[in-house]
DNA sequence: CTCCCCAGTGCTCATTTGATTGCCAACATG
DNA sequence: CATGTTGGCAATCAAATGAGCACTGGGGAG
C-alpha cells in the first residue's frame, strides 16, 4: 500500500523483470534470497517488486474448484456456524425458490462421505430425497457397516427409497446392510412402540449408538418439503404449526432457535433418538433450495449437525438473513476412531 | 512431490478445505500459523495441503505481461548474455525472416527509455530505422540534453530521420538538442575530418564524452540491413565482407566472435568511437528480426551493449543457435548518477 | 502371530521473511 | 544557508517457514 500504485505506469524493464522474479519465486519456488542474488539486487528489493507486481495484477493467483463448488460460500458457513465441513453446491442458474434439491447436492454429499467414512465405521442413513440421490450416487465407501436411521416414507414414486438407499451403501461399500421396513410415521405410540419391538426393526435399532457417521435430510414446514408434514392429517399440521416449527430433522421438530417443539410426536415415529444423534461423532446434514433455507438455518442452531451440504441459495440466506445463534460449534469425539 | 499426488482425487470436504485455506493464505495473505489455528490443525498440516493443492492445480499463479512482452526469452537473454536489461518483443505471427524491426520494438524500446533516463542524463541516439520509430513512440521523458551520435543516412524517405529523432526527444524531454547535419558514411577520411571541424558537428561531439544513456541499431553485412553496407561501393563491400563481417553498429564493424573488424572505415564516417561508447553506461541496442539474429549476437559479444530491445525471432536465435562468448557482463559505472 | 513397510503426523532447528526502525539524499521552505 | 520533510533503501530482530527426522498405527507378507 505504501509504495508502488497500480497507477503509475511500469516502464518494458520493470515489467520484464518483474515478471522474471515472480517467475522465479512463484513457479520455481527460488527464495528471494536467491533471487535477491541472481539479480544483484536486496533481498528488500525483490520483496517490493514482488509486492507490487502483486498489485498491479502481474501475479495473478487462483483458486480454482470444480464449477460446481462454491469455495467462498462453503467456507463462509463452516466459519459462521461453525461447522467441521460445510459445501456449498453450485445452484442451478434461473431456477427459482421452487427447486427442491439437485441433483448435485447428492452426487456432492456422496463424495464428502467417501471422505469421512473409515474403514469399521458404522454409517447411518435417514430418510430423504437427497439421501437416496446421494445413495445412487456413491461409487466409492471404505468397508463399513450401514444401517437405517429412520422409517420410510410410503408414499410417492420411491417408495422404499430409504431401503434402497441402505442396500445400496452397504453394497458398494462391502458391508452389512441393516435396514428397517417400517414406515417412519405411524398412526398412534402404541403401533410405533409395537413396531419397535419387530426383531428386524429392533437389530437396526441397536446399532444406533455405534453410528459414527450419520447421514440426515432436512425439511421445512410446508407439503413436499416435509416428509412428516406430508404424513399428518390437517389437524395434526396445525397443531405442531402452532408450536413454531421452522425445521423438520428425521422427524424431530426444530423452532426457528433450534430447540426442540412438539417432542411427541416422536412416539409416533421410527427414527433415532436426538439425543443419540447428537452423540454421533459426525452428523451430515444434506438440504438445500429457498424455501428450505429458514429450516436449514434452525437444525444448524440446533447443534445437531456436525457438517453439510447445500447450494447457493440456502447459503446465501444463511449468511445473510440468519445468524449462527447461541449454540458455538460441537465438541465431539473425533470422527476418525471406529 | 513426496505427498499427494495428482492422480488421487479429493472428496468435496478436502477440496473446500483446500481452497478455503489457500485463499486465505494466498488471497488475504494470512499466515499458515493463523491458517492452521483457525482450522484447527497443526501449521505443517497447513503446508502439506497447500502445497498439494499446488500440484493439483487448485490453486494457479500466473505471470500475466503485456501481451507484446515476452517475459520468458527476455530473461533468458538478459541472464545468458549478462545484459542489464533485455525486452523481448513478441514478433507478429506468421510474418518471416524478411520482416524488418516490428512497430513494436520502437514502442517498448521508447518505454524502456524513460524508465533509464534520469534528470540531467545525456541521451545518446544514433542511426537506425527502430530509432527514428522509437523517437515517435517517446510520449515523456525526464528533462535530458540529447545528441545526435552518429551522422544521418541521406536515402530513403526519412532522411534527416536521425535529426528528427533527436529533436523529438528533445521536445518530449524539455532539454537541449543536440544534432548532427551530416551524412553517416563519406567519400574519404578528409572530408570526414573535415566535417569533423564544423561548428554544429564539433559542438555535438563534444558532448559524447557526457553521455550517458546510449541508444543505437545493429544491422546485418546484407543490402537493405545495414545503413553502411548501402552507403558503399560494390568493391567496398566485398572488401568488407572478406574481413569477415557479421555486424555494424554505428558505422563500426564486428566479426561473427564480436571482435572489431575494417576499423579504417571509421575515418570516413561521422559517429561516436566505439571506446567512447564503451565508457557510456547504458548502451541500449535495438535490432529484431531473423536476418539481424546473428548480427546482434556478434555485437552482443563485443561487450559494447548493456541493453538490449529486440524481437522473439532474433531472441529465439540467439538463445538455440548462438552462445554468448566469452566477455562477461559489463562492468561498468552504474547508470544511476547524472 | 510377528515383522516390515508405508503413509501420515508433528517435532526441531536452520533458514527465510516481514515489520519496524534508522539512515541518507533530494527537495522545499524559512 | 540551515532546517524540516519526504521518500526510498538497508539493517535488525522476531515471527514464519521448510527440510529433515522420529513416531505411530494400520495392512500385508512371511
Amino acid at each position: 500500500m505504501t509504495t508502488g500504485r497500480s497507477s503509475v505506469r511500469m516502464g518494458p524493464a520493470e515489467m520484464v523483470q518483474a515478471a522474471a522474479m515472480a517467475r522465479r519465486f512463484y513457479l520455481e519456488g527460488k527464495s528471494k534470497i536467491q533471487i535477491a542474488e541472481e539479480f544483484g539486487v536486496s533481498r528488500f528489493k525483490v520483496a517490493r517488486v514482488l509486492e507490487s507486481a502483486l498489485e498491479r495484477d502481474l501475479v495473478r493467483i487462483e483458486i480454482r474448484v470444480p464449477a460446481e463448488l462454491d469455495a467462498e460460500r462453503s467456507d463462509a458457513l463452516r466459519a459462521r456456524y461453525g461447522l467441521r465441513n460445510a459445501v456449498v453446491v453450485e445452484s442451478p442458474e434461473g431456477q427459482a425458490s421452487d427447486a427442491p434439491d439437485p441433483e448435485n447436492l447428492g452426487a456432492v454429499a456422496a463424495g464428502l462421505l467417501g471422505e469421512l467414512v473409515n474403514e469399521g465405521d458404522v454409517l447411518g442413513l435417514a430418510w430423504g430425497r437427497s439421501i437416496i440421490t446421494m445413495a445412487n450416487a456413491l461409487d466409492r465407501l471404505p468397508p463399513c457397516t450401514v444401517v437405517q436411521l429412520t422409517g420410510v416414507y410410503d408414499a410417492g414414486t420411491a417408495e422404499r427409497g430409504s431401503v434402497e438407499a441402505v442396500r445400496r451403501a452397504a453394497a458398494v461399500s462391502g458391508g452389512e446392510a441393516h435396514p428397517m421396513y417400517a414406515p417412519m410415521v405411524l398412526p398412534d405410540a402404541a403401533t410405533a412402540a409395537a413396531l419397535r419391538k419387530q426383531t428386524g426393526i429392533a437389530a437396526a435399532m441397536s446399532y444406533f449408538d455405534k453410528v459414527t457417521v450419520a447421514v440426515v435430510s432436512i425439511g421445512s414446514w410446508e407439503p413436499r418439503v416435509s416428509t412428516v408434514y406430508d404424513a399428518l392429517s390437517d389437524a395434526e399440521r396445525k397443531h405442531y404449526a402452532d408450536l413454531g416449527v421452522a425445521a423438520e430433522m428425521s422427524s424431530h421438530l426444530f423452532d426457528a432457535d433450534g430447540r426442540r417443539v412438539g417432542r411427541d410426536l416422536r412416539e409416533r415415529c421410527i427414527t433415532v433418538d436426538a439425543d443419540r444423534l447428537r452423540r454421533v461423532p459426525e452428523v451430515v446434514a444434506i438440504a438445500g433450495g429457498m424455501r428450505k433455507a429458514q429450516a436449514v438455518g434452525a437444525v444448524l442452531r440446533s447443534g445437531l449437525v456436525t457438517s453439510l451440504v447445500t447450494d447457493t441459495a440456502a447459503a446465501d440466506h444463511l449468511l445473510n438473513h440468519q445468524s449462527p445463534g447461541p449454540r458455538p460449534a460441537l465438541e465431539r469425539a473425533d470422527p476418525g476412531e471406529a
